[in-house]
DNA sequence: ATAATTGGTTTACAAATGTAATCTTTTTGT
DNA sequence: ACAAAAAGATTACATTTGTAAACCAATTAT
């Protein structure tokens, strides 16, 4: 089956708030995950267990009682990455073609790009 | 678990040459996928059923041995879901941040934006 | 006409995923 | 010091996904 152990969608909600915050406790992690709805303590624990054991996360110990899980991959790497896969798989790797589609879903605006020229000539 | 019923990566191999063709038989299918690397055929059948029981794919009767298959919906539009999807998922919805990252990958040059800008004109 | 082939349909099965309960060991309240 | 609470670690379980075999009915070759 699949081997790029990727980050699956429900363990992405940690990710990103590991990103945000760059280190928590599992009860700040829960805390934090729960502020839209309720999300379960164990649920969250299976989640953490397993992006250690894929080596993307890591458990510090922070005192006698608790720990402190932080991200061991970089937000911006790992966009880069999914950016990829997106592209790739979608699209065959054609930007043109993705562009093309988000303009046309007006998702893309004319400031947007004006703006985004700007940013690329530094 | 899920809901959403989603066309998963497996299929949508299928569906790209279903798209592609307009309409063809498991056995076309199975030859036109197989040009990279060979495909199983049971396995192409699997996912051929999967995705008519998703109301994605219907079977046509094409003569009395063979059915052909076409699929219900269209890349635009399915597309147009797997970009919204995904800009959500990565980005929060925040186009302007997808496209930094792209930029930042060089993986859009200016060139390429600039076309973009004609073809937003229309 | 009968056997072999082949298409359609179902079933199987391991790995991955979402979700959570159950141990086990510490820590803490009384 | 001992029971209760809680953190860490392990195990569980239903679905989904990738992969494919098995079964059944129709077609075709002999």
């Amino acid at each position: 089956m699949k081997m790029t152990n990727q980050i699956t969608d429900a363990e992405l909600e940690i990710m990103k708030v590991l990103w945000k915050k760059k280190s928590l406790t599992l009860n700040a992690l829960v805390e934090e995950l729960s502020k839209e709805e309720p999300k379960n303590k164990s649920t969250i624990k299976t989640l953490l267990y397993r992006l250690i054991d894929k080596n993307i996360v890591k458990s510090v110990e922070k005192n006698k009682k608790e720990n402190e899980y932080k991200s061991l991959i970089s937000e911006k790497k790992y966009l880069k990455s999914a950016n990829e896969t997106f592209l790739e798989k979608m699209y065959d790797g054609n930007v043109n073609n993705m562009l093309l589609n988000f303009a046309e879903d007006k998702k893309i605006t004319k400031e947007e790009i004006e703006k985004l020229l700007n940013i690329i000539d530094e």
